[in-house]
DNA sequence: CGGCAAACCTGCGAGC
DNA sequence: TGCTCGCAGGTTTGCC
């Protein structure tokens, strides 16, 4: 499910009820998630207080007050529910709850179980396996076109492979890979090589502006993505190309041109959404 | 080393 | 109605 807006939405919406305040209970109800969790979880974050919330990349970085770190992430299906009054009975799904000093329940729900929780001390983070790869974030100053550029340069891959490696653009998902490179312009089969100069620099602007707009309105509720109130993300009514094949992009002909439309392809084993047409 | 398919797990919609 | 198949927003592993 969640791409970097996602996340991002989600630790907003964490932020308020998460930040300051201590873990007076924390439930653990079943040994693993993607990965077991680690011995003693619910014990060693019982009492601890969360200083800050953080993200980087598709992480979010709970910091405690031990001087060690909850290293939380989605998977493809995780999801939290917020609850500040008595809350519902659990879910099947529901696979950890915390609850806080100012009444409050947040529930980690997650199906597919792609998701997972770590515990780690602040200093080790840096070297936490996924963490470390992780390239700048896209939303920072480190990104620009001269990081693309640089990581472009000689890959052989398709470019929309090479963007959505986590250690060019953090964050980076497979929705807003198409969505970019039809910002940009840029066919998402074009050698990763190629992509430089004027190109890279519309492909660097297009993943930014992307991600800020998407941001904006609460992320893309597909099947599983909500904001932890309940709510719903808006920005699936924006795609211009994602999951819209056959479909005309917007303010293209295409849809009755010989292209037929938005095509959809498969790139690395995942789908990727282009106009042939407005994409070189 | 680079690039790709498969694996991990469950749910849902389409098609028969 | 009910079954099977394909597909899903991510990451890691192992193979060529």
């Amino acid at each position: 499910m969640p791409e970097l807006p996602e996340v991002e939405t989600v630790r907003l919406g964490l932020a308020p009820v998460l930040e300051g305040r201590l873990l007076s209970r924390v439930l653990q109800r079943r040994a693993d998630l993607r990965f077991p969790l680690p011995v003693g979880f619910a014990r060693c974050l019982t009492g601890r207080r969360i200083l800050a919330l953080g993200r980087r990349g598709k992480f979010i970085l709970a910091t405690l007050d031990d001087g060690w770190v909850l290293i939380l992430h989605l998977g493809m299906s995780g999801r939290f529910k917020v609850f500040m009054g008595p809350p519902p009975a659990e879910d099947v799904h529901d696979h950890v709850t915390f609850e806080t000093d100012a009444g409050a329940t947040i529930r980690f729900s997650d199906p597919r179980r792609f998701g997972f929780m770590d515990l780690v001390p602040e200093a080790e983070l840096a070297f936490f396996p996924s963490l470390s790869g992780l390239g700048p974030e896209p939303l920072s100053a480190e990104f620009g076109v001269a990081w693309l550029e640089s990581c472009l340069n000689g890959r052989k891959t398709p470019i929309k492979t090479a963007i959505m490696d986590q250690a060019v653009v953090a964050g980076m998902g497979n929705i807003y890979a198409s969505e970019s490179l039809f910002r940009a312009g840029i066919s998402p089969k074009r050698k990763a090589a190629s992509v430089k100069g004027q190109r890279a620099r519309h492909l660097a602007a297009a993943i930014r502006e992307v991600l800020v707009e998407a941001i904006k309105v609460g992320g893309s509720s597909l099947r599983d993505h909500r904001l932890p109130d309940g709510g719903f993300g808006y920005f699936q009514h924006r795609f211009a190309v994602y999951g819209r094949q056959g479909l005309a992009c917007p303010g293209c002909d295409c849809e009755i041109a010989k292209t037929a439309g938005v095509r959809r392809i498969v790139q690395a084993g995942r789908a990727t959404f282009y106009c042939s047409s407005r994409q070189r």
